[in-house]
DNA sequence: TCTGGGGTCCTAGGACCC
DNA sequence: TCTGGGGTCCTAGGACCC
């Protein structure tokens, strides 16, 4: 049946409120919201009352008085998801984790093996059941793209299996908001044009769709129109920023209660950093003013770093340029994220470097790069010492 | 209904270099 | 002497995802 690589989109139901549920006996069968503020999770008995995740809290409530609110716990869905994860690799070690609640698996070696693609993902359900205790939902395809589209379709508590000769029969009568990367920006401007369909959106040139979304966006919609998604599965993926943020409510802030918070923010994500064995070399502040606007300062440095003082001293300059601009419009949120993440254990190379011809340093830049990978060595690295010069490699 | 916290990727302009 | 094109890096903003 399958001609390709079959692959596996394996993603939990209502994750955390299916955690609280399995916890709490009591909670079963009942609706049950996760987090206060916002939405951050909502079981189905929840959802059937029009409650959606990132839903203010106030409306949730209005659909469903009734409905169970409990605080999230954080620690306990790490674990759960620890535990779902094992069964994935269990099952394949061509694993690659999307989320907390979602992951792609490779199963193409293990037909003959194991059984059909069918078979393997019946035994996933079960097994995460069993050992987890945990509802999860199954796509299965050909592609990622399409085995996510199958497993959004099957929710919840589902399997649905896309046979290879039935992909665009399934895909075309979908809604264009079933298209990843589709979301209420471009579903609004492809339902201006008349486009609802992922069948309309097929129909259209490729120059169309980039004329309308951009060149990446629309070439990328225009491929998974017509179904093609060459991305393999990747195992071990690493993460490429690291951030925390904290909404601060309508109060007003002073610069000083602003530098408390900025602290404990680069406290956090710096000891994250250390914890994961990475450093960074660019500090980018996030901010969010009265009117929920947003805005980013970032700064660079040379040396990728994972020291606290060093970085937070990075981070108080931006905040200090930025202070009229919060003086003025009101501050509702301050984060912080860590970018151009490396390995903590970076290697200094001094090189001696007195050759002024014409082209030189490039050779030797080309040569470096050849040798450590273009991503490690950078121009920037090298100004400001020469005669030396001192490339900071940093191996991904 | 006033709106969390964690991420990814793309675009565009300016500085700088060859 | 004047000017062009191509490439990389940094910064800022924005769409999208769970």
């Amino acid at each position: 049946m399958f001609v390709s690589t079959p692959i596996l989109h394996a993603d939990l139901d209502a994750f955390y409120a299916s955690v609280e549920q399995r916890d709490d006996p009591t909670l079963r069968g009942r609706p049950v919201i996760v987090g206060g503020g916002v939405v951050l999770a909502a079981s189905y008995e929840a959802k059937a009352f029009g409650i959606r995740t990132a839903m203010g809290g106030a409306k949730a409530r209005r659909l469903c008085p009734h409905a169970i609110v409990v605080p999230p716990r954080m620690s306990a869905y790490s674990v759960a998801s620890k535990a779902v994860f094992e069964v994935f690799r269990d099952t394949t070690p061509l694993v690659e984790g999307i989320s907390i609640d979602e992951a792609f698996l490779d199963v193409g070696g293990l037909h003959k093996i194991v059984g059909a693609p069918e078979l393997i993902a019946r035994r996933l359900r079960a097994q995460v059941l069993a050992e987890v205790g945990l509802p999860i939902t199954v796509g299965v395809a050909r592609t990622k793209f399409l085995a996510k589209v199958a497993s959004g379709v099957a929710k919840p508590d589902g399997l649905l299996v896309v046979p290879a000769d039935g992909e665009l029969e399934f895909l075309h009568p979908l809604p264009v908001e079933r298209l990843w990367g589709v979301g209420k920006v471009t579903a609004a401007k492809l339902h201006n044009l008349g486009i609802r369909t992922v069948g309309e959106v097929a129909a259209l040139g490729e120059t169309d769709l980039v004329l309308i979304l951009g060149k990446a966006a629309g070439r990328h919609l225009h491929a998974l129109a017509h179904n093609r998604d060459p991305r393999p599965v990747q195992v071990g993926r690493r993460r490429r920023s690291i951030g925390s943020q904290r909404a601060l409510g309508r109060r007003e802030r002073t610069p000083e209660d602003l530098d408390v918070i900025l602290a404990s923010l680069i406290d956090g994500v710096t000891r994250r950093l250390r914890d994961a064995h990475r450093a960074c070399r660019t500090v980018v502040l996030r901010l969010r003013f009265a009117d929920f606007t947003r805005a980013t300062r970032s700064h660079t440095v040379i040396h990728p770093t994972s020291d606290t003082a060093l970085l937070l001293s990075a981070a108080r300059q931006l905040l200090t340029a930025a202070l009229p601009e919060i003086a003025e419009r009101g501050i509702t949120l301050l984060g912080v994220s860590l970018t151009n993440l490396g390995n903590e254990d970076t290697i200094q190379l001094m090189l001696p470097f007195d050759d002024h011809t014409p082209g030189a340093l490039d050779a030797t830049l080309d040569r470096l790069k050849d040798r450590f990978g273009s991503s490690s060595v950078t121009r920037a690295a090298l100004l400001g010492h020469d005669p030396g010069i001192s490339v900071p490699l940093l191996p991904d």
